[in-house]
DNA sequence: TAGATTGTTAATCGATTAACAATC
DNA sequence: TAGATTGTTAATCGATTAACAATC
């Protein structure tokens, strides 16, 4: 059951969800910066986000003690310690795989480039793509993928293929040596520990949706729940 | 602390990870009942995913009693509750705000219609795209937002706008009587009880990724996890 | 020093899983 | 009937929250 004492390993027992708590403080302390805010409590922070106090605070100390008590934590100092627990303090090289629909879009889409994400090599199957160029991204056959990732060295790839081509695809990623995957086909990738498969079903999120539309149809807001919230 | 008993009002206990988990088993059991077979056991679904199999059974008994004793489930019977619960045996209509960069692509993406879910209009500020039609769907000026969409009882929405937008936007939406929103700006949106917001923030996501590869460096994979799984 | 807020432990809550009687 | 698998309860696990001593 490993060491739980202060050594803690910070590689285990790290809930995924603090993870992502982690980009959401830091998006609201680069405001604060910006704001020239010098200092914030984790009371203030957690009532951004309708979280708790105590969440915020034990979040932030799985990684340091990064607060001065009577204070809070100073904003600027808080900001460059979760670029680097992120590993936001550099720029990062990234694949995109499939250039149908969605993989088009993705690699148009501003929000990448915006946080140091950059696709800069993209792979697909389709003949008539390949060995073009889409902006300043070479577009490659699939079957070159392990060669150039492997020598490019890089580690994050993002997955646009149907979902039967899909396992196939990340098969290939780990090969290469990518440790993070941002997965857009509707389907379970299976992928040794240690690499880091993120999904984003827009189907299943439509289904859901959906689920709570038909919820709402039957069970309408109570007269109490009205308008509250400003 | 409401009823427990068989009686339980289906809108009070059942963990937003069910919902999730029901649209995953969906997609499995419509490839089944595509393979030909008429039965399957919790057991045989839960593999395919790595989950627990009294896991699937308990997320199914919220909704009722599908299954034989001794068998299974029926697949063709359970795609059909499945898709009655998730509300997917009706067609949704759908609005879209936001044709910038990200909306544009959304717009595009073959994934909604799919699955019954139709954007048929869309919602705008710059006055160069309104007034146009994108393919078949027409652009409005974000001001006609609410009275369109009630007059279209529409009750699906999708958010593409910059995040400093999007908070007026989802104001909106809930006048207008939307239920659920499907939001891919990159902050918390502040809505009734009641409304179902569905964040999907890939800036987050690629900051979490970010984490992964770092720490994936530093704690590299230990070789009895290498090339494990088939 | 008095007031405030952290870091951290212990209590609570909710979700997952094991176990098994019911029953096909 | 014997074998299998559900539906459901009870045990376990993990994450959230309350509470408070430490300390700025």
């Amino acid at each position: 059951m490993a060491q739980k004492r202060s050594g803690q390993s910070i590689s285990s027992r790290i809930p995924e969800r603090t993870i992502t708590r982690l980009s959401i403080y830091l998006r609201c302390v680069e405001e604060l910066v910006a704001d020239g805010m010098t200092a914030v409590s984790s009371q203030q922070l957690a009532e951004r986000f309708g979280l708790n106090s105590a969440q915020v605070r034990k979040d932030l100390t799985y990684f340091g003690q990064f607060g001065v008590r009577g204070l809070g934590y100073y904003t600027v100092g808080l900001k460059q310690n979760l670029e680097r627990i992120l590993g936001l303090n550099q720029k990062w090289e990234v694949a995109l795989v499939g250039l149908g629909n969605l993989g088009s879009a993705l690699l148009n889409y501003r929000g990448f480039q915006q946080r140091g994400f950059r696709i800069l090599v993209a792979f697909e199957n389709d003949p008539r793509k390949v060995g073009h160029r889409v902006g300043r991204v070479a577009v490659y056959h699939v079957q070159k993928l392990v060669p150039i990732l492997k020598r490019r060295r890089i580690k994050m790839a993002v997955i646009a293929v149907p979902a039967g081509a899909a396992q196939g695809v990340a098969d290939r990623l780990v090969a290469a040596g990518v440790h993070a995957i941002l997965n857009f086909a509707p389907t379970q990738l299976s992928v040794p520990k240690g690499v880091k498969v993120q999904n984003v079903d827009l189907s299943v999120m439509l289904k859901t949706l959906s689920f709570y539309v038909v919820r709402s149809a039957r069970d309408p807001v109570s007269p109490s729940h009205r308008a509250l919230k400003k």
